[in-house]
DNA sequence: TTTACATGTTGAACTTGTTCAACTGTTTTC
DNA sequence: GAAAACAGTTGAACAAGTTCAACATGTAAA
């Protein structure tokens, strides 16, 4: 079944009734994205909250400078969505792209709101899984402090192995915060 | 009334009846902590999610290099807690140190998951701010990479003027992931 | 299959930030 | 009120990371 990946995923967090978890899951519609195209891009209001079934994304801002500054990748079984674009229905500041032919799970923000309201314990998941990003964030900002760029790598590349074989390095620098000659240099020396 | 305060925070984001507060604010208690006190130290279990009714904390990690990296800094109106030593039960990296003589309300953890069963709005509560939280994370780690030192501190200083004024610049450089020294060079062209 | 365009590499000069040490000024503390 | 401890400043040498330009390589597209 399409939708095992996802109940796999919440029920991690919080226990769930076989029929709650239906009425959960057929509240998604699922979406296939062509490897680089864009599942949201910036300006636009996000409308949804995704899931990813297969492939991998990648969530990049443009700066000021105009640097592509990598928030996060989306793998297979992550979450994707900006909050901030959803919650407070204002135009993103996100671009979400394909790195490779890849499904989501999206659910709008109807039905989400649906979903609060009929089940608490939803609440409770998305609170959970919240607080643990939170914790993740805080960790990346106290890394990006105390590492240079080069244990930053070395630690990326073995922490998310898979993630890293389907990036170019231009992409990897995006995420570690440097620019990609800098880490060609790197990689050199390692 | 001493939680007055904690009410207008709370129902910024959610709302309750009168009876629903009180409930809920009966479950914290007060706690003062003088000035260069400590709330919590690394190694310990954090044993509670506080809020600021008075002074200012300071939260922050000693890394490997031995540098006291500021993760936030908690004034008057703002939550503090180690949620992954509190949610679970695990030995914290985390320093909270009072700036000045501070006050706080605090919630263990048996009230807190009480205070969750009773009111399904609590989860709704703690997974709105811990949403909004991580919008912040994520623009401060965007920030960090795509600003220098001097753009970074400017900018907090306008942004946090009140809770400027408590740090010295050794807090503040660690909160920008400086040096203190390079904070004095930064300060002296601008 | 050739063209065109992205990615990756390298070097040299440059900017940003660190380190260490010495010095000064302020708070604590006894 | 003196001594100790801590915060802030400065300079010089250094390390980390950027910029720009030139070139090489790979890859998608016509």
């Amino acid at each position: 079944m399409i939708n095992d990946l996802l109940i796999k995923n919440i029920t991690k967090n919080v226990a769930f009734s076989k029929t709650e978890l239906e009425e959960f899951t057929q509240l998604f519609h699922s979406k296939s994205i062509k490897k680089k195209e864009f599942l949201l891009t910036q300006g636009e209001i996000c409308k949804f909250e995704g899931f990813v079934l297969e492939g991998c994304f990648r969530i990049f801002i443009i700066d000021k400078k105009g640097n592509e500054n990598t928030l996060y990748f989306a793998a297979k079984d992550w979450w994707l969505m900006d909050i901030d674009s959803f919650m407070n229905q204002i135009p993103s500041n996100l671009n979400m792209q394909a790195l490779e032919d890849s499904k989501v799970l999206l659910i709008n923000k109807q039905d989400k709101i649906a979903l609060y309201d009929r089940f608490p314990k939803v609440e409770k998941l998305f609170r959970i899984m919240s607080q643990k990003a939170l914790v993740s964030w805080q960790r990346r900002l106290i890394n990006n402090h105390s590492f240079t760029a080069k244990e930053r790598y070395l630690h990326f590349i073995e922490k998310y192995p898979d993630i890293a074989s389907k990036l170019t390095d231009k992409q990897i620098a995006g995420y570690l915060g440097i620019r990609h000659e800098f880490l060609s240099k790197i990689k050199r020396q390692s």
